[in-house]
DNA sequence: CTAGGGTTAG
């Protein structure tokens, strides 16, 4: 989702002692030995111990085994098929139950009433609907199990619609549904999106008194959290009269389908206190709360209990535990689980390239970013070789990946090969497809994808609106916004922080507080961070700083790093000292030990000439031993990406690309350009500003992006854009020095620097003349 | 001896 300007906040989780005291303890009970129901009920079955298998392998072997007894044409009991029938089920294998079936045919056993319907699940499971319905046509009677095992193939192989028409066959017929079917009922109605269906299976419930019943509160509760009634899902639960782990671990999805992570880990905390134990959908849903709230540590707690409970080798398990410690940024712990496991399925594929997604965001500098999102790309080509296809969660993940690590190459490629499968028309994808292009720089290709999507959702309009606001774009922004309305879909808060950037780039302060106050009235949101930051943000474009103070003023939460930056690059710009150096000083308070901020301020007080707070704050970074941030550009051709270090670019190997940034200088020079230092500070100071030079803008001749951009220029064809990545923030003087080189060489050059992306052509940058650049 | 409720990825 795009937000703009991104000012990121992240919630983490607190477990309380208890809950971790009580995991711990759990967790150094005695391993015990694998205790998955399927291994439970193989013993508990005659013909597997007759038939002495006890893996998934020997059961494979037993089918075989049975085979050739099939082809003497021997009449088997009827408890032999089970097995082998769930054999099927287990290999997915329609053909096997084909050959079950012939033989139940051949020797008269296709009048066993059960023995067929249990053949009209098999084929359900196996996703052959058709043979199922042929089988259950030709049953010889009908209860109410066998009609709701054919409602449940319905909807298990995404027909919905046909399970309810079954129900009404089956009321029709005379039989009546009973908690199962209730359920299964439940299920369809959420699958069609049917609120009002479901009301009236809920208004059967509550007339027959059955939500007490498990199999019926179970389904309930689901069925409220998928309608995003949670305070319901969590009644229903309250009532169910003998509580399951199914009870539990639905209660726990419930949670985290409400974004209400926390309340799901508590749930599971009750659920070990009253001694029911989880089993391996439960830690599934458990770990993965823990990757929302990003609590690796209660996550890896939660992981030991599940292998002293014998799920180590549980494929699930792993799946989401490698996506929680992807997700943490810890990528070489991922890698250990992923060599474990024994096989690899779509889900482990799309946890990998998600993963890695979302360790972009965590990672502690743009590099380590970058990485995490050349490794997503590697695995997503190794996927597309592998036997197994890219499906819509590869696709929708891969393209945030593009977008996130400016890969516009790779995007455009896969979005190329994407056209034909017919993904494209999923809301996600498309929506992933239209902030790919965005972020890559290419406000007219998003738009062309948002144009192309079959469906919208409100978050697609909203990607497309802060894409034409962060573009500059702003009257088909809120041109796009006001349509969004009459199209009767529901802004966010996010659509909001969109329209208001909309209006910050252009300077319409009017519209600004126009949609603020419609997002307070009409729409009933609170102003957020990035709401105040874009007020903030259009007074300093305007540069009215006290009225910008004053929307800080009013905030009743403290501000951000981002709201103080725009605040200083608007004093510079403006001159005023006075709430210049209150919020410099605010800044720091805010992050004493980041690098960059350093660098900024030290920047700043010298443009202010302030080389009192320039030596102050050099001996605070002496103190708090915060070092120099290393300041990297780096730009990437045909899958070859080369990068350049402000204090390596005398290089040797750099000689034709140094001789040609020396040129743009001149030639720009002759263009009027100017450093801001050479501008601002006078020749007295001159000097004493050459000793703060790493900071300062004197030395920003140096800086990584324009060494990286003249080796784009040189390297990459005239028609296509040079993109560039740079792991800190511009600064002014590359910022104009860039502008200038889009105009002199008539080339589009993109850079994204670690706050927002820069789009330079013709002289012009797409953040506007302003854009809290210190 | 036949059905069911819960799971991971965007």
């Amino acid at each position: 989702m795009a937000s703009l300007p991104s000012f990121p906040s992240t919630t983490t989780f607190q477990p309380e002692p208890s809950l971790l005291q009580k995991l711990s303890s759990i967790a150094s009970l005695p391993a015990q030995k694998n205790a998955s129901s399927q291994s439970i009920s193989f013993h508990r079955n005659p013909l597997t111990t007759q038939l002495n298998g006890a893996t998934e392998q020997k059961r494979y072997i037993d089918f075989r085994e049975a085979l050739s007894l099939i082809r003497r044409g021997t009449k088997f009991k009827s408890q032999v098929y089970h097995p082998l029938l769930q054999h099927c089920i287990d290999k997915n294998s329609v053909s096997e139950a084909e050959i079950l079936h012939a033989h139940m045919i051949k020797t008269g056993t296709q009048e066993q009433f059960f023995l067929m319907t249990a053949l009209v699940n098999v084929y359900a499971k196996c996703g052959d609907m058709k043979s199922a319905r042929k089988v259950f046509d030709n049953l010889p009677r009908r209860n109410v199990i066998a009609w709701t095992t054919l409602m449940s193939g319905y909807v298990q192989n995404s027909r919905p619609e046909s399970a309810v028409e079954v129900y009404r066959e089956m009321l029709e017929s005379g039989s009546l549904p009973t908690g199962h079917t209730l359920g299964i009922a439940l299920n369809a109605c959420s699958a069609l999106n049917l609120l009002d269906l479901g009301r009236q299976f809920h208004a059967f419930i509550i007339k027959y008194k059955i939500a007490h019943d498990p199999s019926v509160g179970n389904a309930l509760c689901t069925f409220y959290s998928k309608f995003g009634c949670l305070k319901s899902a969590v009644e229903t639960f309250k009532g169910i009269e003998e509580k399951n782990v199914i009870s539990w671990t639905a209660i726990i999805t419930a949670c985290g389908d409400s974004s209400d992570a926390a309340s799901g880990l508590r749930f599971f905390i009750e659920m070990l206190k009253e001694d029911v134990n989880p089993n391996e959908f439960t830690f599934t849903a458990v770990i993965s709360l823990c990757s929302v709230l990003l609590a690796l540590d209660t996550g890896a707690q939660v992981h030991s209990l599940a292998i002293k409970l014998g799920y180590e080798s549980n494929i699930q398990i792993i799946n989401s535990i490698m996506y929680l410690y992807l997700k943490s940024g810890r990528i070489d712990e991922a890698q250990n689980f992923f060599n474990r496991l024994e096989s690899v399925s779509m889900v482990t594929w799309n946890a990998v390239i998600a993963g890695h997604a979302q360790a972009i965001d965590v990672a502690k500098d743009e590099l380590l970013a970058h990485r995490s999102g050349t490794e997503a790309l590697r695995n997503y080509f190794h996927l597309n070789r592998s036997v197994l296809k890219p499906d819509l969660y590869t696709l929708s993940s891969i393209f945030t990946v593009c977008g996130k690590i400016l890969a516009a190459e790779q995007g455009e490629q896969i979005h190329a090969h994407t056209i034909k499968t017919g993904f494209l028309s999923d809301v996600v994808v498309g929506t992933a497809l239209v902030n790919m292009y965005s972020k890559c720089g290419s406000v007219e290709r998003a738009s062309k994808a948002f144009l192309e999507m079959s469906t919208r959702t409100m978050i697609s309009w909203t990607a497309m609106i802060s894409s034409f606001a962060q573009h500059g774009w702003s009257t088909q922004a809120l041109q796009l916004f006001e349509d969004m309305r009459l199209a009767g879909v529901k802004p966010n808060q996010i659509t909001f922080v969109g329209a208001l950037a909309a209006c910050s780039h252009a300077r319409m302060v009017n519209e600004g507080l126009r949609y603020f106050e419609m997002m307070r009235k009409e729409y009933r949101i609170r102003p957020l961070m990035d709401h105040y930051g874009c007020m903030v943000d259009l007074y300093v474009r305007l540069g009215r700083i006290d009225e910008a103070f004053n929307v800080v003023k009013k905030m009743d939460f403290p501000p951000n790093e981002f709201i103080w930056l725009v605040l200083i690059s608007g004093c510079r710009d403006q001159g005023n000292e006075e709430i210049g150096f209150h919020a410099a000083q605010q800044l720091l308070k805010l992050k004493p030990k980041d690098p960059q901020i350093y660098s900024i301020l030290l920047n700043y007080y010298a443009s202010a000439k302030s080389w009192e707070d320039v030596s102050r704050l050099k001996e605070l970074m002496k103190e708090e031993k915060i070092g120099i941030l290393e300041d990297w550009s780096w730009i990437s051709i045909k899958d070859k990406v080369h990068s350049f270090k402000t204090s390596i670019q005398r290089a040797p190997g750099n000689a034709g690309t140094l001789r040609l940034l020396d040129e743009l200088l001149d030639k720009a020079r002759s263009h009027g350009y100017m450093t801001h230092a050479a501008m601002e500070v006078n020749n007295e100071v001159r000097e004493e500003e050459m000793e703060h030079d790493h900071y300062s803008s004197a030395s920003a001749a140096n800086h990584s992006e324009r060494l990286a951009v003249a080796f784009g220029l040189l390297n990459i064809q005239t028609d296509a854009p040079i993109r560039v990545n740079k792991n800190t923030r511009m600064c002014r003087d590359c910022h104009s020095f860039i502008k200038i080189v889009s105009s002199m060489s008539s080339r589009e050059i993109i850079v994204k620097d670690s706050w927002r992306i820069h789009r330079f052509a013709n002289g012009q940058c797409s953040c506007g003349e302003f854009c809290g650049l210190v």
